[in-house]
RNA sequence: GCUGCUAUAGUGUAGUCCGGCCAAUCAUGUCGGCCUUUCACGCCGACGACUGGGGUUCGAAUCCCCAUAGCAGCACCA
């Protein structure tokens, strides 16, 4: 259908991917997901589509700070939606005994050990590269504290385990970083608690333990590489190939899950798809594809440079796969009556696709007076062509118009270089708003469209918007793109 | 500040590893034209970039150095 012959963009290859592979995304059950994660998301899907392989969904909640116990659900919906071919889903907060047990082990060979000291007593010890005295505590030593942490003699922030690492590390960053500690409060909504491993301990066991072979994520988590390798030096075990992209940045929504909520709370946005909003559900219903999505992300690649996204780029993946499809009706804008003269009743017939004729017309019936665009009575137009029916001649008395019919030959139309406009019938519409990211139209559309709830279809002369709601006082649309 | 990474048109991207085939790819965007009973789609064309300065070399977008700019990390977050 499409004439363009336009190269499916391929992402360059992984290093060491010959065979399958295994990836996996790994999201924060703290909200929906967002355009942010949906580069994640699509990335390694992409690879492991390319490759072949499995395909890991991996919630990590190992911190009960950070846990919206909706977003378990609302995470796998926008998953579902955006099509991931996930194979497998994981939840850390299901795992705490392996990762203790790991604990154990990597105290018992001397990688990690308990610390009991104050945290900003160790903060300057690290800052002058010294050892701190609970680091050369032996592992009998260092196993008994570490059964006084999970038995509750503990209490927050008097013990933490942490990483041997290089104490003469020119980031400190890297020095003995810490990968468990006590939580008293908040509890965690799905595991009873108060030891949690932190990010880089629960990642490495589990991107181990799960075969994990390439990791593809933000360079965010670059020094977090360097931690980890680390942990899979004291275990012995291979670190997976790891590609580090940049930052994105994305203008014109809001993306900050907390700001999110907040707005939601507070009744600034309607809920988690309110169109202001930078999340897939948004995308949704303003008619984005999941398919485009992914397309512009695959488009976007893996660079490590910073890069801006742009929303014209995504409208014109998007507007690839919704053209084809989307059928076309007439929505009149700021609808004016015009009564014209001397047209005897007509019956239009309009193709639902101007390019695909199987899929039908829709009939609009002309008996007199029709609905015109505003915008479109300019004082001294002398003529107009009514789409699909007939040419409209216009006196002007002033800034007041009278229409009269004005013949049906199209050519005279061009002759005349009268624009050609949609309209509707004057007794056969349908109330409908259309809603976008400035503001609402408010308008009428043809009372068909209230057949295509949910569907993105074309507004001929307007653009693509997607089908929102429809009630028996009308429908109300969300503007998708031009 | 410290540690590190990066720099191609308005935007995204290919080329950079292994210097010549690059007077730099593709997409998007903008503008113009054609087509068309939509200001859509399609087609044709135009516009538009190797951050700057040195160096190496017969030859540099590609290698080296310096400058500048941007970014990341420097949490008992992920």
């Amino acid at each position: 259908m499409s004439g363009k012959h336009e190269k499916k963009k391929v992402l360059p290859e992984l290093e060491g991917a010959e065979n399958d592979v295994v990836m996996r995304f790994a999201p924060n059950p703290s909200g929906p997901l967002h355009i942010g994660h949906a580069r994640a998301a699509a990335l390694n899907d992409a690879y492991v589509k390319q490759y072949g392989g499995r395909y890991i969904l991996r919630i990590e909640d190992t911190d009960p700070k950070r846990v919206d116990p909706e977003a378990y659900q609302t995470v796998q919906e926008d998953i579902r939606w955006l099509g991931l071919g996930i194979t497998e889903v994981v939840t850390q907060s299901d795992r705490l005994p392996i990762y203790y047990d790991l604990c154990k082990q990597l105290i018992e060979n001397g990688g990690a050990y308990v610390c009991t000291c104050d945290n900003e007593v160790f903060k300057e010890l690290k800052a002058d590269k010294t050892a701190c005295p609970c680091r050369g505590n032996p592992v009998e030593k260092n196993l008994e504290l570490w059964q006084k942490m999970l038995d509750h003699t503990f209490k927050e922030g008097e013990a933490s385990v942490r990483i041997k690492t290089d104490l003469s590390h020119p980031d400190p960053a890297m020095r003995d970083f810490p990968a468990f500690r006590i939580l008293d409060a908040p509890p965690h909504p799905k595991v009873k608690a108060h030891v949690y491993p932190l990010m880089n301990f629960s990642v490495v066991a589990d991107d181990h333990l799960l075969g994990v072979t390439h990791v593809i994520r933000g360079k965010d988590h670059i020094a977090n590489t360097r931690r980890q390798k680390y942990i899979y030096d004291h275990f012995g075990w291979q670190q997976p190939v790891y590609r580090h992209y940049g930052r994105m940045g994305i203008e014109g929504v809001v993306l900050s899950t907390s700001q999110m909520r907040a707005g939601i709370k507070e009744g600034l946005y309607s809920g988690w798809d309110d169109i202001r909003l930078g999340t897939m559900r948004a995308l949704a219903r303003r008619g984005i594809l999941p398919e485009a999505v992914k397309n512009a992300m695959i488009a976007i690649g893996i660079g490590d440079v910073d890069i801006s996204f742009s929303w014209d780029n995504l409208y014109a993946e998007n507007k690839k796969l919704v053209d084809p499809t989307a059928n076309r009706y007439f929505f009149v804008p700021d609808p004016v009556e015009a009564k014209i003269e001397g047209a005897e009743p007509h019956t239009a017939h309009a193709l639902l696709h101007p390019s695909d004729e199987a899929r039908g017309k829709r009939t609009l019936e002309f008996t007199g007076t029709v609905l015109i665009p505003k915008a479109e009575l300019v004082p001294g137009t002398a003529m107009l062509r009514l789409k699909d029916l007939f040419n409209v001649k216009i006196a002007w008395n002033g800034d007041t118009p009278s229409f009269s019919y004005g013949g049906d030959s199209l050519a005279e139309a061009r002759a005349a270089k009268a624009r050609i406009i949609q309209w509707l019938p004057a007794q056969a519409t349908m109330p409908c708003t259309l809603l976008t990211q400035e503001g609402e139209v408010k308008g009428a559309c043809e009372p068909a469209v209230k057949g295509e709830a949910g569907k993105v279809i074309q507004f001929e002369r307007v653009g693509f918007v997607k089908v929102d709601a429809v009630s028996p006082d009308g429908v109300v649309a969300y503007w998708t793109h031009k």
